[in-house]
DNA sequence: CTGAATCCCTGCCGATACTG
DNA sequence: CAGTATCGGCAGGGATTCAG
């Protein structure tokens, strides 16, 4: 299995990316996990809904030096990814939940890989 | 394992991160592991040691569309990370070349449930 | 051959203010 | 309560040029 010169075309890590790929494909399935991920915040907010469904200003103040803007932002961000669904309660006053949907918590072990790999310490 | 109530705080994928997190903590596992695959052109610079070692003018060819500075940037990114190797051959021309390291050998798994959640589709 | 230095442009993020 | 609108600062990345 010394070095073959096939690239990852067809059963490789990247495959599902173009081969000889000339440019980052948006379409690549891994480019596709790293933008539901890309941002920050993300994670942490992801994090939030490990223990259950969410309301904005719940997690408005589960993190407090995160802005209103980039909150939507990856709230809506998570929720068009599938991650997320959102759920409002009509009436008054207006009520807003989020919580992670079947694909959200596939998205879990991924996670634990990545905290995994993170989590051994580059020896300095 | 249906979803516990407890939150990130010992056990769960965020672990290795404050539990009230103020602010996205850059020493968190899953913050570092993002890092390391941040970037524009990062996975495909890393899918290029898939299949071996390479030399800088190799994927300056392989990735036509990635200028000098990018490739640099990337490649001193994951060798500074622990997941490239860099070896200099003495002598003329100079000849540097990149291989994975156990380190980086170990991201293929990673990279791979990653490929394996993007792969399935959002329906539309 | 293998990069580093520079310039510029774009996109992200934070702060603030405002709306349904 | 749950967002959107706007603006400014800063870092990321592309093209080009220079250096070891």
């Amino acid at each position: 299995m010394a070095h073959q010169t096939v690239g990852h075309g067809g059963v490789g890590v990247l495959s599902g990316c173009p081969a000889a790929a000339a440019e980052p494909d948006p379409s690549c399935p891994i480019e596709i996990t790293l933008a539901v991920l890309k941002g920050r915040w993300t994670p942490l907010v992801f994090g939030e809904f490990l223990s259950g469904e969410r309301t904005y200003s719940e997690l408005s103040r589960a993190l407090p030096a995160l802005s209103d803007k980039v909150l939507s932002e990856r709230l809506a961000q998570l929720t068009s990814a599938g991650v997320l669904e959102r759920r409002r309660t009509p009436g008054w006053p207006v009520r807003v939940t989020y919580e992670l949907t079947e694909r959200g918590r596939a998205l879990v072990p991924v996670l634990a890989a990545m905290r995994h790999w993170g989590a051994e310490a580059i020896p300095s």
